[in-house]
DNA sequence: ATGAATTCTTAACCAAGGTTAACCTGCTTT
DNA sequence: AAAGCAGGTTAACCTTGGTTAAGAATTCAT
């Protein structure tokens, strides 16, 4: 669906006007080259199996990365919610079959940009292409210090530091999921949950 | 310590030679940037706190990478043996304190090269550039993976994991270093061990 | 070669999470 | 309003890994 500049967050606006120095030529080209894309809760964005060709801008919504082991038990990498960029990475980046689920947890509305249109636009742009490799390296970042996390965290102190440093997911996460964030069964996040109150 | 042309290892010169056809002059600008270092084993080549402020080539030996959790227990994020390049990625790439400690599992023989050297000697020679950025893509995956495998399997599962894909390490890293890598605690990796072999 | 020091294994006991099933609550649907 | 359903909680039981300590096996140093 095309882009209807009435569509689109102030959040998007102000990062690329305020924030990257855009003029309006460069904003309205890249603009023309993304499109609006409504994805109802519960729909998948993306599936373990096809190729991630796009980067999206979350204007609304949030959604779930996830994987699904050989018991058929899913395993969320990481929750997304307004103003990031989903892309299965390795998919995106290879342009081979991702190995992840991409979930809209509430109706998302995403601004998307295929691989192919980007490639050419960070050519001509090149503050976009320092943007998109800032946005690399602090995933990279990210990603080892879950590494660590998940390595050295017992799921309690996963929860804690859940509670601590994003308390508002628990207004917008269904508890299975964040169960499925921290590595566990449903009745144990119960438990913990309870266990805790109770201290 | 001046790096030898003698010393170093012939997978080396294959790599830049042959694989990246470095001319000779090239090659030789490379070697007079980069400095031989001894790490003898049990020594540290980096320690949490300090800065990564260089990358270093495996000619020979092997290191373990590990954090330190608040129980004083250790977890090794990976294992790098010859043809490896080491650093703390984070603090590499922003010259802050490392949270990881580097240590050497054999005597190490390793040929580094600062940052700031390796900065310049990239705008000079480009297909060095897109060698580590090439190199830097594929530790994004190998650490997405690794989170992947993480959070999905069982201690069991990655062990035998590691047997099939790795079966060398068992003949150069002790149980401790492979039950600090699994993230269970020696006793269990042994138990491990003999409930797998009695089936 | 011998003693000392590591490293690995084993055993006993404990704690935490998995599994299953029952139950409760709040929503949707008709 | 009643039935159905999904999400969350609770309880009972089981499995697995942590903890501690003791003992066996290796390795190292002299």
């Amino acid at each position: 669906m095309e882009v209807n500049r009435s569509d689109i967050s102030q959040t998007f606006i102000d990062l690329f006007i305020g924030g990257l120095k855009f003029t309006d030529e460069e904003f309205e080209l890249l603009l023309s080259h993304m499109q609006l894309e409504l994805i109802p809760r519960k729909c998948f964005y993306l599936k373990a199996g096809n190729i991630s060709k796009q980067k999206a801008y979350i204007n609304k919504g949030c959604t779930r990365t996830f994987t699904v082991d050989e018991k058929a038990h899913e395993h969320i990498m990481f929750f997304s919610f307004e103003d990031w960029w989903i892309a299965d990475f390795e998919s995106y980046y290879t342009q081979q079959p991702a190995r992840q689920y991409i979930q809209a947890i509430e109706d998302c509305e995403l601004l998307c940009i295929s691989k192919c249109d980007l490639d050419k636009l960070e050519e001509q742009i090149p503050k976009l292409k320092l943007f998109f490799q800032e946005k690399k390296q602090k995933m990279i970042f990210a990603t080892l210090n879950n590494l660590r996390e998940v390595k050295s965290l017992t799921p309690e102190e996963r929860y804690l530091n859940l509670v601590k440093k994003h308390p508002y997911i628990f207004q917008r996460i269904p508890q299975q999921y964040i169960a499925a964030y921290l590595d566990i069964e449903p009745p144990s996040l119960s438990r913990l949950r309870s266990r805790l109150s109770k201290k």
